[in-house]
Order: C-alpha cells, then sequence, then structure tokens
DNA sequence: GTTTCGACGGAATACGCTCT
DNA sequence: AGAGCGTATTCCGTCGAAAC
C-alpha cells in the first residue's frame, strides 16, 4: 500500500525534523508568520485562513494528533507570554506599514485576531507545527499543493545533500543491483541468440535492442541519451531503474526463445534481419496483454523519477507522470539509498560465486 | 458505513469600567 | 488604589450534516 503523509506519522515526523528542507519550504511557501522567542508563529486563526478550512477543523487535528503539534511547537499562550507575542505582532505590523505593499491585507489579520481583541489564551502555531496541519488535512485543496511543495523541497534538499549529481541516482535503490545483475544475465541469453539465429549484420543489436527500449518506453537509446545528457561513453542500462531493468531481461529472454522457435521451425536457417525485425513485432503483440501493466508501471515510475530526482522531461511518456511517492523518496534519498560502490562492497560474495561460474 | 467538516453553546480567562 | 462586575473572546466537547 502506498504510504501517504496524512496517514503516516513516521514520515510526517522525518521529514519535519529535516530542518535544512523546513527553511527551505518556509523561504518558498510565503506564509509568513512573527518572530518570537527565536521562532516564527502564526495564530490557529491565520493557519485556518490559510488552508482554507474552518477554525474547528483545525482544532479537530489539534485534538486528535495533541502530542505531535505540541512537539512541533504548538502552545497556548496566555498571560505575560500572550501579552509579549501580541507586542512582537503589533511590531511586525508597523514594520510591514513602511515596505509591504498589501499593507490592508496583512492589518485586517492582525487587527482581527491579536491587536483589538483581548483574547485571554491564543492557541499559537510554529511553521512546523504549521506545516503538520498541512500533512493532516485531507480536505483542503490548498493542503494537498503544500503537500507537494514539500515533498519537492524535500527531495531537492536531499539531492544536494547527495552531491548534487543525480545521473546515477537509480543506482541507490537496493533492489538495482540484482535487477542489473539478472538482465545482465537475460542479455547475454539475447546476444546469444542474436548470433545464433539471425544472419550476421552490424546492426542487428542495435536494432532489436531500441526495439525494446520502443516498446517499453517509447524512447530509442538515442533519445534516451539525450534526455538524460549520456555521453557516447555512458552505458543506458547503468542510468536504468530495476523495474525497466527486469522488464528488458523479461523481453531479452522472452524474445531470445520465440527466436529460437522461428529458426527450429526454419529449418535452422539464419533469419535475416529484416525478418527478424517483423519477428518482433509479431512478438510485441503476442506478449501485449501480458506486458501491458508491467509497461504502465515503468513508465509511470521512469517518468515520475526522472522528473523528480533528475529533473528530466521525457516527453513521449508525459502523460505517465505523476507525484513521487514517500517509497521511492526513501528508497533513492533515504537512508537506505546508498552509492553502488557500497552496495557492491556489501554484496562481494555474489560476485564471488558469479566469478567462479 | 466511515470519516471529515462545521455549528452551537458552555467554561474559562483577561481587560476595563465603576464604586468605595 | 484595589475590589468587583460585565464584556469580549477563545477553547473545546457534542452533535448533526456532508463527503467519500
Amino acid at each position: 500500500m502506498a504510504r501517504d503523509l496524512t496517514t503516516s506519522p513516521v514520515d510526517r515526523k522525518k521529514i519535519l525534523e529535516d530542518n535544512d528542507a523546513i527553511k527551505a519550504v518556509y523561504d518558498n511557501l510565503g506564509f509568513e508568520g512573527v518572530r518570537f522567542e527565536g521562532r516564527f508563529r502564526f495564530t490557529k486563526g491565520q493557519v485556518a485562513r490559510f488552508y482554507e478550512v474552518d477554525v474547528r477543523t483545525i482544532e479537530r487535528l489539534l485534538e486528535n494528533h495533541s502530542q505531535e503539534m505540541q512537539n512541533n511547537g504548538y502552545e497556548l499562550f496566555k498571560g505575560a507570554r500572550l501579552r509579549g507575542l501580541r507586542l512582537a505582532f503589533l511590531q511586525h505590523l508597523e514594520q510591514s506599514h513602511v515596505s509591504d505593499i498589501d499593507v490592508g491585507d496583512i492589518s485586517q489579520i492582525y487587527e482581527n485576531e491579536l491587536v483589538a481583541n483581548k483574547a485571554p489564551s491564543l492557541g499559537i502555531f510554529t511553521f512546523k507545527s504549521v506545516l503538520n496541519i498541512g500533512m493532516l488535512l485531507t480536505g483542503s485543496q490548498r493542503a494537498k499543493q503544500v503537500r507537494s511543495a514539500i515533498l519537492n523541497i524535500v527531495i531537492d534538499v536531499m539531492n544536494k545533500r547527495l552531491g548534487g549529481s543525480t545521473k546515477y541516482i537509480n543506482q541507490r535503490e537496493e533492489e538495482f543491483l540484482p535487477s542489473a545483475l539478472r538482465e545482465f544475465n537475460y542479455r547475454k541469453v539475447f546476444t546469444d541468440a542474436l548470433d545464433k539465429y539471425i544472419q550476421a549484420n552490424k546492426f542487428k543489436y542495435a536494432q532489436l535492442t531500441d526495439k525494446i527500449y520502443r516498446s517499453i518506453f517509447r524512447e530509442q537509446s538515442k533519445e534516451y541519451r539525450k534526455i538524460l545528457c549520456l555521453n557516447a561513453k555512458e552505458s543506458v542500462r547503468a542510468t536504468m531503474y530495476s523495474e525497466v531493468l527486469d522488464l528488458i531481461a523479461s523481453y531479452e529472454n522472452g524474445f531470445a526463445d520465440f527466436l529460437k522457435k522461428k529458426f527450429e521451425q526454419n529449418e535452422s536457417n539464419p533469419i535475416r534481419l529484416s525478418e527478424a525485425n517483423l519477428l518482433f513485432h509479431e512478438f510485441e503483440q503476442l506478449t501485449e496483454q501480458l506486458y501491458e501493466p508491467l509497461k504502465e508501471k515503468a513508465r509511470v515510475l521512469m517518468a515520475t523519477r526522472d522528473m523528480a530526482f533528475r529533473d528530466a522531461l521525457h516527453e513521449k511518456l508525459k502523460d505517465y507522470i505523476d507525484t513521487v511517492s514517500l517509497d521511492d523518496i526513501d528508497k533513492f534519498l533515504g537512508e537506505k539509498s546508498k552509492a553502488l560502490e557500497e552496495r557492491i562492497v556489501e554484496n562481494k560474495e555474489i560476485f564471488i560465486r558469479l566469478k567462479d561460474r
């Protein structure tokens, strides 16, 4: 089941504890609070208006998640502390009168909430707790926007922390190495089949490989290179996600077997490349229903991840772009994500076994 | 059927006015 | 000046309505 910020306390906590990310979100969101005791503060009313929900809705979230809210800085202000806060709001208001164009709007908010009223106590949010509310509101359109902004910024911050280059971010996932190894083996089966059953032709590998790519994600290797800015020496497959590699392996293995059968039916005469191309279409149609769900999944993952992590747009897959999932953020940027070198060290025994074969 | 939302109203509290 | 009272306002529990 897909994880969701509105239902996962652990994920909310993880994001809210990332201070760099929170700061970046604050700079981007344009929801300004007033500094008091070193933190930005917001009244409950401001928060409700910001998310375009009823104050009571906010209050219910406060009831149901009181511990979480308090941990993130929500407090009930009263007495001297409330007076101090009022003063800070007032000062902020005066300052913004000098510089801000949109004064009417702002002053209205402060007059209603704090300056003119005599509230004995006020529920006051910090920026973290404001975001926390945003992560919990399920109905509010605004909250959805905020969640997606949060995720984008979190991705950005984590990316920078990893050093910026996302070309091989696909390799940081736990599944990449096993998938790459599997695919490597099936690639061998595939090229062996092309060697054995198709007449000699120096284009045969490239042409049929491109056909597989086109069938799965609609791009030829040349286009793919261009989108990911790969130079001639860089391997296309080294940049592919495990799900895509698995699918390629299935195609390679399946088509190798298909070729073999056709070859045998043909009384073991080598097949011409042009014929092999036609055979691929036949294979594609035969397996279409079988692969469709997997292709759909691979396209969504590839388009979505490349957009989020690599800033790369696959024009032909743009209808497949979705919002990147929390699981993906974890896989590629989280604690479990690792550079390939570390994975290889961890999986040393596998390589030793491979070598022995 | 369950979850989410919003209205209502009582309890609590601080401010300001008046009276002593 | 200080006590006492009324007023304004928020907090929060409850309940019914709406949305999913």
